[in-house]
DNA sequence: GCCGTTTTCGGCCCGACTGTTTTCAGTCG
């Protein structure tokens, strides 16, 4: 077997293919060409999982912007490690292009003319060889560069040895907090109206590569509205994180935030607001079809509205606001769908697969919200059970009390099952049974399950003497030690972990952590079926590193019926605020209430989990 | 190169900003 294949992230991937289209725009290819592989290269480096486990599972072909040549190259190139179609296309632009394409402000054109220009082919140091051409005032007498180029080169080039890269994405919820941040500031300034988030931040996608924030400026004033604007970027501007501002204007703004994240701020008025936030919440290949699905009903959608092209026959009912430019405004996304003909569709689900088409017969499901849930099934006490894993932060008794304030009607302590070497079967038995009685005798107004977190061994086991099942309600399982195994004994593994009586939650099914852990592959068609059939839900876990089970797959585990937990895998109370993140997943998985047990009432999930 | 219940051929999303320009090309989101 060939090793070097396994490493091909989605970034190498999206990074091959922007190359590709570089060299077709540089050779002068087909512009519709270059939009294809560009279109792919955007979804590739956006998806939540990796492309090779959905390669693995045959689901290339699903994705949007992946056809026939894409994908039978993308095949080739991981089933070999190397694309001999894409090494061609390559072959015709010197490597050092794509090199600097990555500087911002640096795109295949410019590259391509620095590199002929300045004689710059040594990939180990063309960055150098332009920052010292750039130095020595060569760059600015090159034909449509200038002084102003070449200082923003350098400019680029420090930017880019900082972050080493233009695409590096952060878990979802460190940019929600910094967002979170960004906004409380901001709505401290007279004539900031409303706040959200734009792009992939407000579709909630697992990890984040900008922070993308609009504001509705008060439109009271309206011959004012233009200066309030500038206002507002001019306050932005002296957010107290900032480091480098990389661009201004009017009603927009780009600046990096320490510790280097770029934010992105727009500035719009009231009347077309709601237009501007679906035109860049995106996703991209959910704006190219809805405009497209527009376009056949003679629209033009823009961040402003919706425009009025050629003989198009309106409705009578819809009266033009403005007949002589033909724009129709909107203050509320919801508005701008329905006068599409299409149900409201919420941003999670905006990813360009098939939600325009049942927007349009009524059939988008009502998304699972934070206020459905009812409780939280997987956390960690300071219980001392000898665990093999850490502790909590927080006793039981705080616990429900914080569960309380989340107005929860229950909670499942699930702490580490108790080590298994150094002690006897006998002692880990004391151990439960202590535990058990103690929780019993708890009394509050939230109710408890008592539960454990246990290893699923190499071989399928459990790390628990069996005897201990007596003393819990329901188990979780999961696996912590031994990734690397391959996917067939893996599968094998956990179902054989599932087998056990009292497991009702698979949790964090991949085991990957985002940024420093990819996480095991299993079978999954055989997971969810089996955890269907045997009445066991599959966690969402939302922890900020985990996101687990990955939305792409909540999504497909639906179709099997299979039922999910979402729950916080809490360490500490603080922890328990997360689960707005699990819900985040579920909703980019299409999940309704009804697919998520811990939204049953008390008496409903006490069924469930006798069941 | 991608895509499809008006199409397997013939279409293909849209605008802002910037710098070098005398009317536009390149980059970005």
């Amino acid at each position: 077997m060939r090793q070097e294949q396994k490493n091909l992230s989605n970034k190498e991937i999206a990074s091959i293919l922007r190359n590709i289209a570089a060299v077709y725009l540089l050779t002068n290819a087909n512009r519709f060409k270059i939009i294809a592989y560009d279109n792919a290269a955007d979804t590739v480096g956006q998806l939540t999982r990796e492309l090779k486990d959905i390669w693995q599972e045959d689901k290339l072909f699903n994705i949007p912007g992946i056809g026939k040549t894409i994908g039978s190259n993308l095949d080739e190139l991981f089933k070999t490690g190397k694309s001999e179609h894409f090494k061609g296309i390559m072959k015709k632009i010197p490597s050092t292009v794509f090199i600097l394409m990555n500087l911002p402000t640096i795109g295949p054109k410019k590259a391509y003319k620095l590199v002929q220009a300045l004689k710059l082919l040594n990939p180990k140091t063309v960055i150098k060889d332009l920052q010292k051409a750039a130095e020595q005032n060569h760059v600015a007498k090159l034909e449509t560069f200038g002084e102003k180029s070449q200082k923003d080169i350098l400019e680029a080039i420090k930017l880019y040895e900082k972050r080493s890269s233009k695409s590096d994405r952060m878990p979802l919820p460190y940019a929600y907090a910094l967002a979170r941040e960004i906004s409380n500031y901001l709505e401290k300034f007279p004539g900031v109206n409303r706040i959200h988030t734009l792009g992939s931040l407000r579709r909630m996608v697992s990890t984040i590569g900008d922070v993308d924030i609009a504001v509705q400026v008060e439109s009271h004033k309206v011959h004012k509205v233009k200066s309030l604007e500038k206002e507002i970027v001019n306050y932005f501007l002296k957010f107290p994180k900032i480091i480098s501002v990389v661009n201004t204007g009017d009603k927009k703004a780009s600046v990096i935030v320490s510790p280097n994240i770029r934010v992105d701020l727009r500035v719009q008025g009231e009347k077309s607001y709601g237009a501007m936030l679906q035109y860049f919440t995106g996703s991209k290949m959910h704006n190219i079809r809805l405009r497209e699905y527009g376009i056949k009903k003679g629209l033009s959608l823009n961040e402003y509205g919706i425009k009025s092209i050629s003989n198009f026959q309106l409705p009578t009912s819809i009266e033009i606001p403005n007949p002589k430019s033909k724009l129709f405004e909107f203050k509320e996304e919801k508005e701008l769908y329905n006068f599409l003909g299409l149900q409201y569709i919420p941003p999670e689900i905006r990813e360009g697969t098939n939600e325009i088409d049942l927007a349009e017969k009524n059939k988008i499901p009502n998304l699972v919200e934070i206020k459905d849930i009812k409780g939280d099934l997987h956390i960690h006490s300071s219980y001392d059970l000898k665990p093999s894993h850490d502790f909590g932060e927080n006793s039981y008794q705080e616990i429900l009390e914080k569960a309380e304030q989340l107005k929860y009607e229950y909670v499942g302590f699930t702490d580490h099952n108790t080590k298994i070497s150094g002690q006897t079967e006998k002692e880990i038995l004391d151990i439960m049974k202590l535990r058990y009685k103690d929780i019993r005798k708890i009394n509050s107004k939230v109710k408890n399950f008592i539960g454990l977190e246990i290893d699923i061994m190499p071989h399928g086991k459990l790390a628990l003497p069996e005897k201990a099942i007596d003393y819990v309600d329901f188990l979780i399982v999961s696996v912590h030690s031994v990734f690397n195994m391959d996917m067939k004994s893996m599968t094998q593994r956990v179902l054989s972990a599932l087998s056990y009586p009292k497991v009702k939650i698979l949790a964090h099914p991949t085991g990957r952590l985002l940024g420093s852990r990819e996480g095991f592959e299993l079978d999954w068609a055989k997971i969810f079926e089996f955890c269907s059939k045997k009445n066991i839900a599959i966690e969402i876990n939302s922890l900020p590193k985990r996101l687990d089970l990955p939305d792409s797959l909540v999504r497909e585990a639906l179709q099997y019926k299979v039922k999910f937990a979402i729950n916080t895998d809490a360490h500490a109370n603080s922890h328990m605020d997360g689960m707005f993140y699990g819900v985040s997943v579920a909703r980019r998985g299409w999940c309704t209430k009804n697919d998520i047990i811990n939204t049953l009432s008390i008496s409903d999930f006490r069924k469930w989990i006798n069941r």
